[in-house]
DNA sequence: TACGTGACTTTGG
DNA sequence: CCCAAAGCCACGT
């Protein structure tokens, strides 16, 4: 991992069953607080290895693309709670490095 | 080398 | 509470 974007598909792939990360939670882990749109660029790589679809807005919400609809249904597969209003319920899913406490607000 | 764009976040009206 | 604008970082052209 030389690069923020192989940090981010090495976080990624970390993130347990029924979890979910925010794109500026997983940048700030990696150092860079706003570099949210950057942790989006490199989910638009889409690598079929990376579960990107546990990466989701800070407020829950699935992040734009045509498969959005989709990565709700996977998320739902992946037994990941979710309210009423279509998104992941964030205070339960959102999953927090090892033990990097850093990011935490 | 410079400008534009983007699967975001936060703050203000 | 909802909508709009600004800020930041890296890649592509």
């Amino acid at each position: 991992m030389d690069t923020f974007f192989k940090q981010v598909y090495s976080l990624v792939e970390q993130i347990p069953y029924g979890k979910v990360v925010s794109y500026g939670q997983i940048a700030r882990m990696l150092g860079r607080p706003h570099a949210a749109r950057e942790v989006g660029w490199a989910m638009r790589c889409c690598p079929e290895d990376l579960p990107w679809q546990r990466v989701v807005m800070v407020d829950g919400s699935i992040a734009c693309g045509v498969f959005a609809d989709m990565r709700r249904a996977i998320l739902e597969t992946e037994s990941v709670t979710f309210l009423p209003d279509g998104r992941v319920d964030m205070t339960l899913c959102r999953w927090f490095g090892n033990d990097t406490d850093e990011y935490k607000r």
